[in-house]
This record gives structure tokens, sequence and C-alpha cells, in this order.
DNA sequence: TATTGTTATACTCTATAACTATA
DNA sequence: TATAGTTATAGAGTATAACAATA
């Protein structure tokens, strides 16, 4: 594959993205979670508990979407919704143990899929791969 | 945000990718095509003709979503439809002068979008950041 | 009045299966 | 018989609008 220098950083960005997740549906089990939801139990064990505002605004996804993935997974045990008591409009939403866990295996999976994709690098460039994009997210 | 360093660079990829699309989709005017038609169009300027069975193969969609992509970009004028004299049953799509011409504007508006993203970085490591995934996309 | 979350609904994106025309 | 592309269709993913509860 030859995209060439375009000067163009975003469709390769996505173009990887597509790659990844889609490996990584692919790799799954029956019973084994989904990127997507993947993602929310990442945010969670990264930023602690959360409001389903907060998530919103974070994934910039519609707040009706959230709703549904967040059935999803407290149907399957993985996350908890609790009022919050300072304004009871307010779900706070955080990780289960169980959710603790199954994030655990399915970053297992996702370490091994991560090595396909970035075999072409060493371990330093993955490095600042990995410091590169955490700066622009955490920048945002 | 603080997703911290969780040894995992996926799922900091897809993040964002999809606030790249989302930005581009955003920022879209009545008759500007879509982040979808963007990355067909640079996938044929990066390759130059290529079958439709190729463009399957390189962004993993299934060949029947391809013919809908392709009938979009026909209608529009951005690239033809001609049959391989080789082999009858294929068609070579290539990019036309006004794809190029749409290509290029909305490269234009993809540059102010990556320099909103990646604000955070230096021009040394946006290159860095540029050659990592270009290494990454070129190696599979 | 404004905000948080929910439901109902429609639109976009993607995959599967059956088909055609070539090979 | 196998392959490239197409069509029809169903299933995810996502957004919009109207609503209930709370502020």
């Amino acid at each position: 594959m030859a995209w060439s220098r375009s000067g163009r950083t975003l469709p390769l960005v996505s173009y990887l993205a597509r790659a990844g997740w889609r490996a990584l549906d692919a790799s799954a089990q029956p019973g084994d979670i989904t990127h997507r939801q993947l993602l929310v139990l990442t945010l969670l064990k990264e930023r602690g508990d959360l409001a389903q505002q907060d998530i919103t605004h974070v994934f910039g996804l519609d707040a009706s979407n959230v709703v549904g993935l967040l059935n999803e997974l407290e149907e399957l045990g993985l996350v908890l919704r609790r009022r919050d008591h300072t304004d009871r409009r307010r779900h706070i939403v955080e990780l289960t143990s169980g959710g603790a866990l199954v994030l655990d295996s399915t970053f297992a999976r996702l370490a091994s899929i991560e090595d396909e994709l970035l075999f072409s690098l060493s371990m330093q460039e993955r490095e600042t791969l990995h410091r590169l994009l955490l700066q622009i997210v955490t920048s945002r």
C-alpha cells in the first residue's frame, strides 16, 4: 500500500483505527465485548466514575446512543448506574469488578492485535507513537 | 481527558479518528464530500487506477458497499468506471480531473481540522506522527 | 426555564445472500 | 467451476425530536 506523503495524517489515522477495531471484532469469541463497549469501559477505567453526559461529550456521540451502550453493559453486569445525590437528574456510571475483569482480558486480546498491526515499528517507535497520541487526546 | 498510559494505543487511534472525521463532516457545506468519499478519492490519488476489488480489499469493506460508494462518486463526476479489456469482469476505477480538484479543496478543509486537532504537537512531532503512521499503513 | 436522561424514529453504514456476466 | 461486480435486504451505528423528572 502506497499512501505516500500526502501531508495528511487523518486519513492514515482513520485507516488504522478501522483496521484495528475490525481485527478486534473479528477475533471476538461469543460473549466477548465489542470495540464500542471496550471504548466505554476503557474510559471509565481511566477517568473513574462519570455522568452519562460526560461519556456523551468525550465520545462526541448523541446522548441517546450512550443510553443504549450503557444498557448493554449494565445487562452484562459490567457497569452500574446510580443516582447522583447532589443532582438527582444525573446518573453516575461506574465500572464493576466484573467489568474490570472483562476489560483486562479484552486488553490481552487487544495487545496481540496491536502487535500484528504495529509489527513494522520498533518498541521505541511504538512508545513514541503512544506518547504523541496521548498528548493529542489529553490536550482536548 | 486522562486516558493515561494504559499501554494500549488502539483506543487512542480510534478516538482520534472519530474526532477527525466528525469534525470534517461537521465543517462540510452543502455539496462537500463526506469523509468516506474522501477516503476513496485519496486512495485513488495515491495508488492510481484500481479495480473495485482492490478498493474493497484495502478498506476491508464488503464489495457491495464499495459499489454504493462508487455510484455516489460517479454521479458526482469525481470518478470514472471503465471495463478492463484484459478481463471484462473487472471495472477499473479512475479519478477524474474534477475529482482531483474536489480532493484538493477537501484537503484544504482537512488541513485546518488537523491544525486544530494536533495543536499540542510541534511541527517536528507532527512529522514524526505522520511518518510512523505511514510506516504502519504501508507495511500491511 | 434549563438540564439529564429516556424513548421513538429515521437515516447512514456495513454485511450476507442470491444473482449476472464473464473467465 | 470460479471470480468481479451488482442488487436486495437486514442489521448495526448514529442523529433528531419529543418527553419525564429534576434543577
